[in-house]
DNA sequence: TCGATCATGATTAGGAAG
DNA sequence: CTTCCTAATCATGATCGA
């Protein structure tokens, strides 16, 4: 039961088809549209849900999932912990892998989505120096294969659903998901085997040209399944998927598109200062890549309450409109073109770049892609502590005059070795007696004080924060993540992971007006739960949550502030994105009538710089699940718009 | 087996200097 | 313009002891 775009999509014909069989069985008129054409699909699919009837309805992107599970060796229940030495899992292949070293040009395929074995052969008969022939035959592969193993769905990837019913202060498990991945499953069988077609062919010859699979995936997806090869060049050259894509063709080359797009990219930006405060030189205007999404600075986002700034006002592009508002987050800094891509599919929304240091005493800068209204924002309240003085007052009386810190660097997941301010220790008393040390141990103390964000707690003594220091910081109530068998290293971890809830509140603080009566939620990967939080503390009443989080410490953290702050609404839990499908999302949606709003972070530790060993980028194996974020939001859009 | 502890650079961007 | 420096960064894997 392996959704569709999960992972690699990109890279996988078999998902290709999967996402164009319900265009092309409407018969959907192609046409090279100027515009993103996915508000044009969407009426398809919605046709192609109401003619239904017949239990063709789900306009599934899950058509062919037993395809997709073969890809996913063992990898399906991914989890942003990746167990060291999970013997319960215990492929072979996952574990060999593991043990041995593979290339980094290895793990990209099986980030894409390849199965080891398959990458590994390629690798081995092809060679490392010919990344674009071993994607070749690994596609060629794909698209000859034709006997797809049957497999049975993996008991351990079934998802455990749990309801909290506040008023019953009770929870227990529905048992119905487990019927619902049955008839799934008979749709499946039901569903005529689609050929790998043309779409396939098509993919296969543009990845073969030299263009970006990501980029020829789209181009098809959005020019409809019909469009010729000479036609998705086009838009794979106007919508300037890559920098591989520009550097194979002369500015001559290009097709007349590319003004349009860069006409509309400008009318669509111009009234944005960060966009267009800093353009690119004529150079690099030649070389096409002008529109490459860069951080402001100051990274304010479109207006932060601390710090005065024009108002900055937005179009968002029709197909961002809602129905339901849409609020996704990551990691500003993330390897170049990241956010372009995410930009790309959330409707080609501007993100909005903010960096928490404006809202609170620690730094968290952070990219948010939304179509919520930017006007009449307002904080909470009580405002948070600003500086490292105000938050943290006990370490004001240790706190050197040389060190000029007043804002804590970005929270992360770990905490500096004991070890570490030791060795500060002994290097600062080295020089005791004296007013101040020399600038060289001042510098080395500096450093390592930003890198790992000590806090001082006595003479030559510095420390890294409390995890309830770190609750506070990131604006969660006290214990948030304390207690209910949580190791203190969970509690970093997760605290690591999350929202800074001032600043994700001053964004949804909009809706309090919009949604007096409450609002309907799909939180996905929740985490501790900083979205609800945030929206708590606003005053905006949580009707109905739908809360999906892989980590089960994770979960029991949101179900007991749930019950601790006497919710009245309805909480279910939803432990994988990758196993929540539309038909499950349209039975949740009937029982309350749709969502408001749709919130999540996916993971960033394959675009953290922090990561030394997969900073994979999007496609990495957890930081890929942003394509459920995605596919999620999708459906849910397209259901949303078939109710009325 | 779990939790605590520790060591482990690279990729960005921006600015100053040449 | 290039070159060099500063600076920041929602982390992973190995090891050890209980």
């Amino acid at each position: 039961m392996r959704p569709l775009l999960a992972g690699a999509f990109a890279a996988s014909s078999v998902s290709l088809s999967s996402v164009c069989v319900p265009f092309a069985k409407k018969g959907l008129v192609n046409h090279l549209s100027k515009d993103p054409c996915i508000s044009q699909a969407r009426e398809y699919i919605v046709m192609d849900g109401n003619a239904a009837g017949e239990g063709d309805d789900n306009v599934d992107w899950n058509t062919e999932d037993e395809l997709e599970v073969e890809n996913y060796p063992a990898s399906s229940s991914s989890s942003l912990t990746p167990p060291s030495g999970d013997a319960a899992s215990g492929s072979a292949e996952a574990s060999s892998s593991a043990g041995t070293s593979h290339s980094k040009l290895f793990y990209q395929f099986v980030g894409m989505g390849f199965s080891e074995k398959l990458v590994a052969k390629a690798i081995d008969e092809i060679g490392e120096g010919q990344p674009d022939a071993i994607l070749e035959h690994l596609l060629t592969y794909k698209v000859l294969e034709n006997s797809p193993q049957e497999q049975d769905i993996d008991e351990s990837a079934v998802v455990k659903e749990e309801v909290v019913d506040s008023d019953h202060f009770s929870s227990d498990y529905e048992g119905s998901f487990l019927d619902d991945l049955s008839d799934e499953d008979s749709y499946s069988g039901s569903e005529e085997v689609i050929n790998p077609s043309s779409e396939d062919k098509k993919l296969l010859s543009l990845t073969a040209m030299g263009y970006p699979v990501e980029g020829a995936y789209i181009a098809i997806e959005r020019c409809g399944p019909d469009a010729s090869v000479d036609e998705l060049i086009d838009f794979i050259c106007a919508a300037q998927m890559s920098k591989e894509a520009d550097a194979l063709l002369g500015p001559e080359e290009k097709p007349r598109l590319l003004n349009d797009f860069r006409k509309q990219k400008k009318r669509k930006h111009s009234n944005c200062d960060a966009w267009s405060k800093k353009r690119r030189g004529e150079k690099k205007l030649l070389h096409g890549d002008e529109e490459q999404i860069r951080l402001p600075n100051p990274m304010i986002g479109f207006g932060v309450p601390t710090e005065s700034s024009t108002i900055v006002h937005r179009t968002l592009p029709e197909a961002a409109i809602g129905p339901p508002y849409f609020y996704y987050e990551n990691v500003a800094l993330a390897p170049k073109g990241v956010w372009d891509t995410i930009s790309r599919f959330l409707y080609d929304v501007e993100p909005e770049f903010v960096d928490s240091k404006y809202f609170c005493a620690t730094a968290r800068k952070r990219g948010y892609v939304h179509n919520l209204p930017t006007n009449n924002r307002f904080p909470l309240l009580p405002l948070p502590p600003r500086t490292i003085h105000e938050a943290l007052p006990l370490t004001r009386k240790w706190w050197p005059s040389w060190d000029t810190r007043t804002k804590l660097n970005c929270l992360q997941t770990c905490i500096g070795s004991a070890k570490l301010t030791e060795r500060i220790r002994k290097a600062l008393e080295d020089n005791d007696g004296e007013s101040e040390p020399p600038l060289r141990i001042q510098k080395y103390v500096l450093d390592e004080c930003r890198k790992w964000n000590l806090v001082w707690v006595g003479r030559n003594k510095l420390a890294p924060l409390e995890p309830d220091e770190v609750e506070m910081l990131l604006g969660f109530p006290k214990n948030h993540t304390r207690g209910g068998g949580i190791s203190r290293t969970d509690r970093y971890k997760s605290l690591g992971n999350s929202f800074q809830v001032d600043t994700v509140a001053y964004h949804l603080s909009v809706l309090k007006d919009l949604f007096p009566a409450g609002v309907n939620l799909l939180s996905l990967f929740s985490g501790i739960g900083g979205a609800e939080v945030a929206l708590h503390r606003l005053g905006i009443p949580l009707k109905n949550v739908v809360s999906v989080e892989i980590s089960e410490v994770n979960r029991n953290i949101v179900r007991s502030w749930w019950e601790q702050t006497n919710q009245k609404g309805n909480l279910i839990h939803i432990a994988d994105v990758q196993q929540l499908n539309g038909d499950r999302l349209e039975q949740l949606m009937n029982s309350f009538g749709g969502f408001d709003l749709i919130v999540g972070g996916s993971p960033c530790n394959n675009l953290a710089g922090s990561n030394r060993h997969s900073r994979d980028g999007l496609e990495g194996k957890e930081s890929s699940l942003f394509y459920d974020y995605f596919r999620i939001l999708d459906l849910v859009k397209c259901i949303m718009s078939k109710g009325h």
